[in-house]
DNA sequence: TTGTAGGCGTTATCAT
DNA sequence: ATGATAACGCCTACAA
């Protein structure tokens, strides 16, 4: 020792640091084994030691440090979502969903957005593991090969959400978007509509989306319709948005009777802007959306959409990484069931008065 | 070596980990010095070497390991929140540009909720500092003593959001949700309403709530009503319980002319529940809100509410913590302003007919 | 410019 | 039942 005298080292300039392992130990009399023991297995220390130091970490706030732990245990306990954004409502239900039946299992939850980016989502994977996410909740199966690859190849535990595709090689609990949406252009076709829009959200980068508007062709193509007729405006989820693809649908040749919107958001945007130009709904235009969400049912006329079972999904999600991660073999892609919501913004198709 | 003729050990069964800096450094013929170095201090190496070992970091896939990263360097550019709840949309909304704000100075997000538990978000806070978080965002300035000597004593940085209180010993960043609500009460009453009842969240956890409350009582005793006058109803942030106070409310003997909800969404289903049961809205019963989000001009008639810049407080909430983290000194509070939005929710009295 | 080596706080394997 | 002690992956003086 070149200075023997104080018994703590100088006076940091900064606060103090959060105090370790060590220093629980110290002030306990024991070794820093026994106080890691008290902590994780608390039934191999014998029950007056135990006592003893839980009262120290008590007393100085021990908590563990976090990044330690995770390189020494190789375990984190923690689960990694990457959403593609957190403004979406159903997302933040499904995800609350999650987080609270992972709190069940004793599981964190950590949650990246990727802005409907793939490039962005296989970078905040990589993050994700990086901080040791232990497994990783996945929405939409579109991503690259390989990225599935390095997942594989580390044998991460994931789950795949808000999608079904009964043929995916890969663990999944969701909903078939296509088919969900094909019932729903079912009953706008039998109210006799022919002149149908659609309003989605961009169609590159999310293969849910796509699945939708796939329903309305299937559904077109039952009653003869070519789906080349059926207008399509791509465009980011928000209510303005909504608004304003259909102001230019209501600029077009032959108004649209129906416009089948890909969510709930952008039907309510569609809904506002075409009674601000004076049209009713559904007497001069039907509007329907997806997801049911609170407002769906707020808005004035109630909108005719599909309800998804989010809160259902979230939890169902967490059960299974649960048991991933306890060693359990994934099985078969789970489909949760949809149901459509009639309301009142879809009616019959107005009289002809051309 | 017991064992000398494998190059590599022997397979793993489960997949392989991920690389690290040895990895690369051995790949690219380099130390792990220099392979560090190239990440973070590129300028400090030569372009060939860089190049070269860039493009073994590329191939590999590498990604530094958080928590090792953390635990040498003491440092995360982490940024830890606590928000009582990620299901309100006005708080979803301020993180985002919260953390738009911090990816532009190179920090990263960590969320975490409260759900409006003291002793929870006492926990959280633990939970973030253990994983390394640099900084901290808390809203409102409620909470124990200790909290705050725990921050202090590990000189964490932290920035207050959503509530302003010139007084305060803390560096913050919101509106006086007092004056605001004062405000907009002050225009009910000038309207002639005097039997105005008061639908909030709850109080005892949320000091902002309370100061919206107490916003209306200050308005009240201006026009010399006395503030027990005004009935109070407290109930969790949703459509579903606006709605049912509302019925609650409508149920009593000299029926409000007004009702002032403490945020948007408990004045939507509030609004929901008054014309469900025949009342037009202003004209039998006037309705308001506080926070503006989006749904408040869609619903019909629109909401008058108070306008509260949650992007922006976001963004400076974000540069604040950069700069303290930069070792810049704490500065006053910061007070936003908000500002009525008069739509058709509020009118004047309706004429007596009792 | 690059390499060597010590240490960050925990866990887990051995001894004791 | 408890105590040493070697990893874990990275950063950073310090040396070369």
């Amino acid at each position: 020792m070149t200075e023997g005298q104080g018994q703590k080292p100088p006076a940091r300039k900064a606060g103090s640091d959060a105090p370790t392992l060590q220093d629980v130990a110290q002030a306990a009399g024991v070794s820093t084994a026994t106080v890691s023991r008290c902590l994780n297995m608390p039934e191999r220390v014998v029950k007056d030691t135990r006592e003893r130091v839980l009262a120290v970490v008590e007393k100085l706030g021990y908590a563990p440090n976090f990044g330690a732990r995770a390189l020494a245990a190789k375990r984190t306990n923690t689960i990694g979502a990457i959403i593609p954004t957190m403004e979406n409502a159903i997302f933040a239900r499904g995800l609350q969903a999650f987080q609270e039946e992972l709190a069940r299992h004793g599981l964190t939850l950590l949650v990246a957005s990727s802005s409907y980016q793939p490039e962005l989502e296989r970078e905040q994977i990589r993050t994700l593991l990086a901080r040791g996410a232990d497994a990783l909740l996945l929405i939409g199966f579109e991503r690259a090969a390989s990225v599935y690859e390095l997942l594989d190849q580390r044998s991460v535990p994931y789950v795949i959400a808000w999608a079904f595709d009964e043929t995916a090689q890969h663990p999944a609990i969701g909903f078939d978007n296509r088919e969900a949406m094909r019932a729903l252009a079912r009953q706008v076709f039998e109210l006799g509509h022919r002149d149908v829009a659609i309003i989605t959200a961009p169609l590159a980068p999310n293969d849910r989306a796509r699945d939708r508007v796939s329903g309305v062709w299937d559904a077109a193509r039952e009653v003869g319709l070519c789906p080349d007729e059926i207008t399509l405006i791509e465009t980011p989820y928000s209510i303005e948005n909504g608004a304003a693809a259909m102001e230019d649908l209501l600029g077009q040749k032959p108004r649209p009777t129906a416009v089948m919107c890909g969510n709930d958001v952008l039907a309510v945007g569609a809904m506002g802007q075409a009674q601000s130009m004076g049209l009713s709904v559904p007497g001069d235009i039907s509007i329907t959306g997806f997801d049911d969400i609170e407002i769906a049912g707020i808005v004035t006329p109630a909108l005719t959409t599909v309800h998804v079972p989010h809160r259902q999904m979230g939890k169902e999600a967490a059960q299974v990484l649960s048991d991933l991660l306890g060693g359990a073999t994934a099985g078969a892609p789970v489909r949760l069931q949809t149901e459509i919501m009639s309301r009142a913004s879809l009616g019959p198709v107005p009289r002809e008065d051309a």
